[in-house]
This record gives C-alpha cells, structure tokens and sequence, in this order.
DNA sequence: AGAGATGAACTCAGTATGAGAACTACTCAG
DNA sequence: CTGAGTAGTTCTCATACTGAGTTCATCTCT
C-alpha cells in the first residue's frame, strides 16, 4: 500500500487538506567523492545559518515537491541532487564539470530528531567524479571546498574523533562514513574507479584510484594482471602515455573504459578478514 | 546541507508554517520475502479503495511525523516498517511471528507521478523472514496473503508481463524487483539465508533457501562443502535430524547459524555470466 | 652517466571452484 | 520383507584465481 491517511475514500483529492497532517521535509544531500592529489576528498559545504551554523556538511537541500503553492516544478530524486550540487557549489551541471558523474541512491535518513527544526527524511546519494575544478559557495552556503576525508577523523560508529577540526553537522558523519563504505564495496565489483579518471588513464592511475579509496597499498603487478585479465573492465587505446611515471620508469599504456557493468571476477580487498566478524 | 526553504534565520522553528510548503507525503513500503513449500513468497496486500483499488501491493503506509496534529509518536523508519507489517498483516510483531526478521532499508522512490493523489515518497524496505502464519488483513488492507514471486511475472525492466493475473499497484513491480535483486546479492556474501530457516537446520534446507531465491540449481556436494568451509557460516549442533529426506535417504545433520557477518569468501550465483554486460 | 623508481610480464605455491563419482542410509512400492 | 530409487556426505581431479616475489627494460632525476 501507499499513501492512505484515513482509510481514503473513492476520492481523496477532494478531502484532503495538506493542513491535517504534521509537516514532514523531504531533501536530498550528496556525499560527492573526488581523488585529488592521490587523496580521496568529499565536497563539503560550510553552513551560514543556524542550526549547526559554521559547521560543514553535505551539500543538500529540499525536493521540490510540484505543487502549486511554491510554482517549482516536480523533480526526481537525482535531479534534486544534481541541483543541489550545482547550486550550492557552482558546479556547472550537464555538459559540464558534472557531465561525466556518476550518480546513485545511498540511503534514507529519517530518525526523529536528526534536525533540530523538524521532522526531515534525507534522501542521500552518492556521487563519483573524477578530477573537478574548486567549487564556489552559492545558496546558503558560507563556503564551499573539496575536504581530505581523511581529515574528518571519522570513526567506524559513524562519528568523529574528538579534536577534528572540522566537525560535520546533523548526521552527516554517519551518511558519509556510509557512503565511503558503499564507495569501497563498489569498486570491488563494477568498473566505477574509471568514472574517478577522465576519458584515458593508464592502470597505474587506476590502481592509485583503488588505493586512495580502499586506504592500502596494492601489488603493482597483481592488480595489474588482475585489471587486464577482467573481461570489459578496460580497452586498450593502443596509445601511450606521453609522460613516465612521476618518478622515472617507463611511458604506461593508455586505456579506457570498458563495456563490462560488472566485474567478474571481483577485485576483492585484501583487508576483509577483520571486517567478517 | 538539511532543510533550509528560505535562507533560515537563526530562528527558523518561529517563521515556519507548513501552509507555505506544497505538501509531500512520506510512507515505508515493505518487500517481505519467506520461503514456502520450496518457493519464494512475498506478502502482499489487496487494495480496498481507490486508487488502483482490488489491485495487490506491497504493504505499507505513512510514516508518522509526530507533530501536534495527529498526536502520534515520531518514529523511525525501521519502526514504521515494522508496524505497517503489523497493522495490515496481523503479524504480531516482537516476541511474536515477527520477532526474527531481518529488515534493512532497500531504497526510496518518489518519482513524481508514482502516486495520482499527490506527492509520495516512498522508503522501501526488506524483510527476510522464516516460516510464517498466513496473514490476516487489517487496515486498509481487503485481503493479505504470501503469493509466489513466481506467480507475478516480472520482468527485468522492473515491470510484469502482459497476460499477469495478479496486478501490482504503483510502481511496486519495480520495488519488489529491486528487491528481489538485492536478497539474491545478499545471499551471496552474508550469511542471511540462515534467516529463512528456522533455529536449527540442515544443509540441505540452506540449499533450498539458495535454489529458490536464486532460481536455480545447485551442485549438492560443492555447495555442502563450501557451506563448511567458510568460516562462520553454520556451526553444528552434533544432532540429526529425525526424518531423512522426503523422498529417501539418510538423516541430515542439524547445524545453527554461526557468529560470521560476511560470508568470506562468498558464495557465487553460477548464472553470472550473463548479467555482466 | 649512474642511481633509483616504475611499468609490464613472468613464475610458483597455495587456495577455491566445477564436475562427477562413491558410499551409505533412508523411503516407498510391491 | 525386499529391492529400487533418492538423497546426504565425502572424495577426487582438473582448472582457475590469488598473493608474493622476480626479471627486465625504460624513464626521471641528480
């Protein structure tokens, strides 16, 4: 069943009163991951107004519900948050730097008391990017920055460490501790790490994608194996890179992606046996 | 970013009135799966009033907000699930039939449109459960009962095939299909088919939980080994069962679920192949 | 020019998987 | 009561995949 206050009659459009019902908040917030300089970073927004003003959190903000009161047209989910990224960071959308995201749903906050104000359920999504320019504060936003996650301190509870200095408001600690872990689990089984690279990239960019993510160094020649052994995981150009690697060595092939939606088989962590229990 | 509809002043709670805002309904969906007589069963309800009136559906309802309007409790999502299987089911919940599911968030869906009265978003969520009593309808509910995935024809798309007695109201072909989806991944890397048996059971009744949720079947041998060998997974109980199997054979071995979250490493669909591309 | 680093390819041992067979213990039909 | 058939459990064997380490050529940097 779905919506069904009381029991509706045959016609319940003509009883209903948006003015029985307590106010629920629909929005959606993105947890929007990047790798720059070999470090994962998540887009943050630093709040203006209360609550939680001078905090950081996710970009996000309501969904347009489509009625008449407000003249906004009805949105999707996803094109909620491909506004929201736009307007409250100044990321152009389609066609532009948010062109080649890929976008997904990561779950529904909607504890009682996770807003202070009132009653909010928070679609989150995740997004993957590859390398994007500085975003601008827009919105409500006093700020707006790509952060290290590593500089959050987040804990495995969905909390931070004392002493971060960058503290995240409402719940956002917790929907970003899942996010990074969803991020994680998917690169294990589809080819999304190449959505982290532009158009061409060489496998040693790819392994780097993996190592920022997953937090550990990985065996050069066995991911290696592993990458070109996957079936549609990547297509050879043919090219080569016009650059060695950073610190000597030779010109790496160029690559692209592939057809392949899933990774099979999978590339698995090497550190899961601690997670099992 | 949370909920902020107009640039909120350190003050938001005392400018706020519901009436400026186009109303959005939140309601929780649930796709309950159980395993009977050897096949997969999803409980579903009749629709006894408009719209999509005499058509079946998952069960569910709206999520209580917990203002002053209604006088009704805030609850968390989780809670509102567990309740919606309650009320239109008449499955007592704790302590009672429904004291061992397993329920976890599956994704929300609020496209606009989905529902004809007015702006519904919809959190989906899975249940897996053991055996359970035939239900009885209550709320709005004209009729309940487990229905056989089968019996449904769903396709791929999300949809049903043409021809399908049992119409789904909504989108709920495309929920129960994401569902659907999702206990077929789960089953291969946690150990949650233990959920659909009962305290105690044999290898082969985990068999069966497999073959009926995956569709297929599987190689008793390579599947018992695999079971014992993954750490975790079944502990035994050293008992036998008392009856060998239904058509002959020996008296299995009883075992009970094991303390492992993850199952490591994981149990493979075989039909993979195919879905890669 | 040489040292050090890196990309790519290879080797080898240990582990996991798919397919099938063997053996035993049970149910059921006659 | 007996034999046929079914099913639980254990093995075997060939193949595939993984982690660790080696080799070698090529490039950057000093």
């Amino acid at each position: 069943m779905t919506p069904d206050p009381r029991h509706d009659e045959s016609d319940f459009l003509a009883n209903y009163d948006p003015r029985d019902y307590d106010p629920v908040a629909v929005t959606v917030d993105v947890v929007a991951l990047t790798i720059r300089d070999g470090a994962l970073h998540v887009l943050l927004v630093r709040r203006g107004s209360a609550p939680y003003a001078g905090m950081w959190a996710l970009p996000g903000g309501f969904v347009q519900a489509g009625g008449p009161l407000q003249g906004a047209e009805a949105e999707d989910l996803p094109d909620a948050a491909v506004r929201e990224l736009a307007e409250e960071t100044g990321l152009s959308a389609k066609g532009g730097a948010l062109g080649r995201v890929h976008l997904e749903q990561l779950g529904t906050y909607g504890s009682p008391g996770r807003d202070p104000r009132m009653r909010v359920i928070s679609v989150a999504h995740l997004a993957f990017a590859p390398e994007l320019p500085d975003p601008e504060a827009g919105g409500d936003a006093a700020d707006a920055a790509w952060v290290p996650v590593e500089a959050l301190g987040l804990t495995e509870s969905g909390g931070q460490r004392p002493g971060t200095t960058r503290r995240l408001a409402f719940d956002h600690a917790r929907i970003l501790s899942d996010g990074l872990e969803r991020a994680r689990a998917k690169l294990e089984y589809t080819p999304l790490a190449a959505a982290f690279c532009g158009g061409e990239f060489t496998i040693p960019e790819l392994r780097a994608v993996y190592e920022a993510v997953w937090g550990e160094e990985l065996h050069a020649g066995n991911f290696h194996r592993k990458v070109l052994s996957v079936p549609g995981f990547v297509e050879s150009t043919g090219a080569t890179s016009d650059r060695g690697g950073r610190r000597g060595g030779p010109r790496p092939r160029l690559y692209r992606a592939g057809d392949a939606r899933l990774l099979h088989p999978a590339l698995l962590r090497p550190s899961r046996e601690e997670e099992i229990r």
